[in-house]
DNA sequence: GCCCCCGCCACGCGT
DNA sequence: TGGCGGGGGC
């Protein structure tokens, strides 16, 4: 039984109280959000709300987790009706139901990022676009953005900086690319949010379906939704016909505008907006109670925040007073900021108060992670990085998942294309333009093409040597041999999986590629041996109940962050992106300088100038800038995840492409209050005594300033 | 026709 | 640091 009123403030409770009718939950930065969350599910639960009423949808599958886990431990019910997901994840269900009704087949497979550049450069060899003036990164994320309704052909943005737009050229790419991805049975990313609104809103029965089904719909994380995301909830919460009226349906969006920061991906915060109009007489209740940090961290971060001019108004307050200084220190380089960071968690630990996991170090960018990892290892302290090149994403990985991807799907051409010719067989460039000229010719997929030039009849000629030919049918034979394996019996995925690499001798492979370092060759087999327990401790998992291949490979295309291991007694290294819903009782922000926070590339691609302000004066003149803003945010989700203790290091200089450049320190330090920081010379300055004194007298003439 | 090696380029966040 | 494209060698 709940005890809510104890566990609970007054909004809190009035939040959690609040099932029925529209909801939007304004909760603050160490609020209690997911406190919040999962108390309302559980007292849904406990008012008898039946568990596949429910819908709660995360933005990251770590925050899904946790919220199951929660709700799991607070019920203490089995929740197998219970859908808690990100939207992507849900999108997955669906179409694994629904698919079919726009002539995909069940067995699709879903592109990430690197499959679906490997697809627009192969569009792109095909249409006569010879030098486009945009990459293919810059392609992917405009054809992202047209697919999700973000922009249109005329109204497109140009190549950065360029302020040209793009040229209609791109249009035949882009639906070239688009047929290429239904040949091959596939979809992208943002496929799994278009193509259940587009079935949901061509089959009102099934939409009438939906909607009676989830009755309840949370969203977590609303600040970051995407307009095609608010279009799949909103759609189901409402129905459509006599219940397009958004005042009956029970749907609760949580979020906090001033932790919005994932504009760049389509996070819209006139989703707000939205909801107030779609919802009409919502009720809003606002979270402002910090119990996460001291004031002096909640000072620091509302001094930052405070400057941004477009925020709906809300004062974090907390009954933890005073706190230890921000204290600011301002290495010379990348190897010693690490230094620096690695001899304070030494130091810290050797009082006896922390353990190794009271510790985030937040970063940037995911590649400034190195040399702070060198020096853990170097020093023997347990870290853990989440974000950046995922596990799923290594080379000798991404080999075996591309040959599980066409075992499950013949026709997706991009993996067939990757696992064709690695190990090598002999399949090179013109034989793979011979198939890709008939598969173009026919509208077919690759498969298509090698079955039918290949497996000809007697006396029939084939543009392909009988050599060839031979090379081809054996590998067609390997695909089809384990697909009838892997998918007659869902059982022993992994042993199955292990069969799979020593049958294309995966190993020699290895070794023959680095044939200089064979410790490079011995890792690389460690990892996929990894990758096969993986597989195998899924399998056995008793909660889970669907345990084919297709479930298997599904799971792992939405899974970019390596979430397996143990993160407890491992310091945490991550991006800020990535800390976003975390906190640690100490938090290293590195490399606060300017051109990273805010980052150089942010402000580029609105066109704007670096922002350095010689003055406090000409700062206010500064127009309002929306990726500025952004970026501000960015530093003050860094600053709200410490809970006792926050450091924050600018480097005097930094290697960058190669050469080693001069920083200055980021110029939000200047909008935290001075007297919550202390300033610190470090070691490292005795190499260079005038640069680190006229950066140290730069850093305190700014903080005067304010 | 295939493969290997070298030089060049980029390095923002992530479902 | 590594991924990729081009040119020469086999």
């Amino acid at each position: 039984m709940l005890n809510l009123k104890e566990e609970l403030n007054d909004p809190q409770l009035q939040a959690v109280r609040a099932i029925h009718g529209p909801v939007l939950i304004i909760a603050g930065a160490g609020s209690g959000k997911t406190r919040v969350i999962t108390y309302r599910i559980a007292h849904m639960l406990e008012s008898g709300i039946p568990q596949h009423s429910i819908l709660a949808l995360t933005f990251t599958n770590k925050a899904a987790r946790e919220m199951e886990t929660r709700v799991k431990e607070l019920s203490g019910k089995k929740l197998q009706a219970l859908t808690v997901c990100t939207f992507h994840a849900f999108g997955v269900k669906f179409l694994k139901e629904e698919i079919e009704s726009l002539g995909y087949r069940k067995n699709f497979s879903i592109y990430d990022e690197v499959d679906k550049e490997a697809l627009i450069k192969d569009c792109l060899r095909e249409s006569r676009i010879a030098n486009p003036d945009i990459n293919y990164y810059e392609m992917g994320q405009l054809f992202s953005g047209i697919k999700t309704g973000r922009y249109t052909w005329a109204d497109s943005p140009g190549a950065a900086g360029t302020g040209a737009r793009y040229d209609a050229a791109y249009e035949n790419v882009y639906n070239e690319y688009n047929r290429s991805l239904k040949i091959f049975n596939a979809v992208d990313f943002d496929d799994l949010l278009t193509l259940p609104i587009t079935i949901l809103e061509q089959n009102t029965a099934l939409l009438k379906k939906y909607h009676e089904r989830f009755r309840y719909i949370m969203v977590d994380e609303f600040q970051d939704t995407s307009l095609i995301q608010y279009r799949l909830f909103s759609l189901i919460a409402r129905g459509s016909g006599a219940d397009l009226i958004g005042t009956q349906a029970n749907v609760c969006v949580v979020g906090d505008d001033d932790q919005s920061i994932y504009s760049w991906r389509g996070a819209n915060y006139r989703n707000l907006a939205c909801f107030e109009k779609d919802f009409p007489d919502l009720a809003e209740i606002k979270l402002e109670q910090n119990y996460r940090s001291t004031t002096t961290i909640l000072e620091a971060a509302n001094g930052v925040i405070s400057h941004n001019t477009m925020r709906k108004e809300k004062s974090l307050w907390s009954d933890q007073s005073g706190g230890k200084s921000i204290e600011l220190f301002y290495p010379g380089s990348e190897s010693d900021e690490a230094d620096f960071i690695v001899s304070q968690i030494n130091t810290l630990m050797m009082g006896g108060t922390f353990a190794y996991d009271s510790f985030g170090v937040l970063f940037r960018t995911n590649s400034m992670t190195r040399s702070i990892e060198e020096s853990f290892l170097e020093s023997n302290i347990p870290y853990k990085v989440s974000g950046g090149t995922s596990f799923f994403q290594r080379k000798e990985i991404k080999d075996i998942i591309s040959y599980l991807k066409l075992i499950a799907n013949t026709h997706d051409d991009i993996n067939l294309l990757r696992s064709i010719n690695t190990p090598r067989r002999g399949i090179g460039k013109t034989t793979i333009q011979t198939l890709s000229d008939f598969a173009h010719s026919h509208k077919t997929s690759l498969w298509d093409a090698m079955e039918r030039l290949c497996r000809l009849p007697e006396g029939v000629p084939s543009p392909l040597p009988q050599k060839t030919r031979a090379e081809l049918d054996t590998f067609m034979g390997l695909i089809e041999d384990f697909r009838v394996r892997m998918l007659g019996e869902k059982k022993d995925l992994a042993a199955k999986t292990r069969n799979l690499a020593d049958q294309i001798d995966y190993w020699s492979y290895l070794i023959s590629e680095h044939s200089k370092n064979e410790k490079i060759a011995r890792w690389k087999f460690a990892n996929i041996e990894y990758f096969i327990g993986a597989i195998d401790q899924w399998e056995k998992n008793p909660d889970n109940t669907d345990t084919g291949l297709f479930a298997w490979l599904n799971r792992i295309s939405l899974i970019t962050r390596d979430e397996g291991g143990e993160d407890r007694g491992k310091v945490n290294v991550m991006t800020i992106h990535a800390s976003k819903g975390l906190e640690f009782p100490v938090v290293f922000i590195a490399g606060a300088e300017d051109g990273i926070i805010p980052h150089t590339r942010s402000l580029e691609a609105a066109g704007e100038e670096p922002f350095t302000p010689a003055s406090a004066e000409e700062d206010t003149q500064t127009p309002v800038s929306l990726s500025m803003e952004e970026e501000r945010r960015l530093f003050y989700v860094a600053i709200t995840r410490a809970r006792d203790k926050l450091f924050i290091t600018s480097c005097q200089k930094r290697r960058r492409l190669q050469e080693l450049v001069e920083c200055r320190p980021s110029p939000f330090l200047e909008e935290i209050p001075p007297h919550l920081i202390e300033v610190h010379q470090t070691e490292s300055a005795v190499e260079n005594p005038k640069q680190a004194e006229d950066y140290f007298n730069l850093m305190r003439k700014r903080l005067a300033v304010t």
